[in-house]
DNA sequence: ACGTAAAGTAAACATCCGTTTACTTAGTGA
DNA sequence: TCACTAAGTAAACGGATGTTTACTTTACGT
């Protein structure tokens, strides 16, 4: 009999598969991304892939669940030892846009491929997103804030903030970090100057 | 010899395919939309598209601009008449907002389809987005910041925040003047309560 | 050593896409 | 009236795409 936990003796080039299509994905888009393209990118014929994967959608799925997973561990890692709310809201916005930003394939699909543009696995490339969003729930509505103040709007803008940061990123010049703090500090104090400030 | 201010005599269907590019463009995605689709949207033969439009391409950059154009204007109007630095960031928020969360075809394809997805009028569309943002880089640089502010930074990431919102907009319950109102606000004081508050 | 099952190939399949071609229709100006 | 031009049709073209099929190779358990 096979052992399931030892995949019988095969090389997992699902996982190639899987960072080829990360990186194509992530650089050209699913729609403009071909399934002899991630084939070649790993030397195989395309009729090979469907040996791992059912379908293109399966694939995207695939990369997308291994971005979730690994955007979330990695911001759980940053804010572990952090107290201060306000210090793990920024750490982990750094850990995201780190995530987002540098050439992390993964990373980039989750904010370069739409789940609404992929018609059929829409429903569960949504229901892996909110999981990650969760995260960022929990660290606002954890900021000691006027009572009223609307967390779910406030999560969202910040979400889109930096979502957006992929189509400008470069051009800028500031790091992660930097663009991090600066977001971080402006949701707490704002821009505009208490009443007079030292010129 | 023909007219040129008036096309012959011949009724505009050029508009009505712009129109219903821009329906299918906004709802679909650019990729997923078919000539045939915009053609069939018209009763039309997809031939015929190639007697107003040279390609898609062009298509896409006729719906691109004609949206540039229309937002730009409503932002105009909304702050003409104001005159605090605030208040005039404010209602161009909301002209944004509005223009992109109402169910408005062309602003929306503003917003769903990216530019560096559509390969050949790339350029052209990111002139056109420029031309648009070049505007709020004026009422951010009007406003009365902290010296040492990023302005730039802080108008992307302002920026990121309203175009994020189609994504999740519907699920929050807020309207685009809600919507405005507290971006703006969290841009001026942000989110911390000054040292105590009532209670 | 041998059977089995996974891994991979080459080629075809069916479909769809953007675009072009040849042809028809209809309105216009002289 | 008649030539001209824009608008539109029907059909094809060339190519690309996701997927399937039949067949071959390879590595392992027994």
């Amino acid at each position: 009999m096979r052992a399931p936990n030892r995949p019988s003796r095969a090389n997992n080039r699902s996982l190639e598969l899987r960072d080829a299509a990360a990186h194509l994905f992530a650089h050209r888009g699913y729609d403009q991304t071909t399934v002899r393209q991630i084939a070649a990118a790993c030397g195989m014929t395309a009729g090979a892939v469907y040996v791992h994967f059912g379908s293109k959608h399966a694939l995207l799925s695939a990369v997308y669940g291994e971005a979730v997973t690994r955007v979330t561990k990695r911001l759980a890692v940053s804010i572990a030892a952090l107290d201060c709310p306000w210090q793990r809201l920024e750490s982990a916005v750094r850990a995201h846009l780190e995530a987002v930003l540098q050439p992390n394939d993964y990373a980039r699909v989750m904010t370069r491929v739409l789940p609404e543009d992929v018609g059929e696995a829409r429903i569960e490339l949504i229901a892996l997103r909110d999981r990650y969003e969760t995260l960022f729930r929990a660290l606002i509505t954890g900021l000691p804030l006027v009572p009223q103040t609307d967390c779910g709007l406030v999560r969202l803008l910040l979400l889109g903030a930096i979502n957006w940061t992929p189509f400008w990123y470069g051009h800028g010049g500031a790091t992660p970090s930097e663009i991090a703090h600066l977001t971080v500090t402006l949701l707490r104090n704002g821009l505009a100057q208490p009443s007079a400030r030292g010129l």
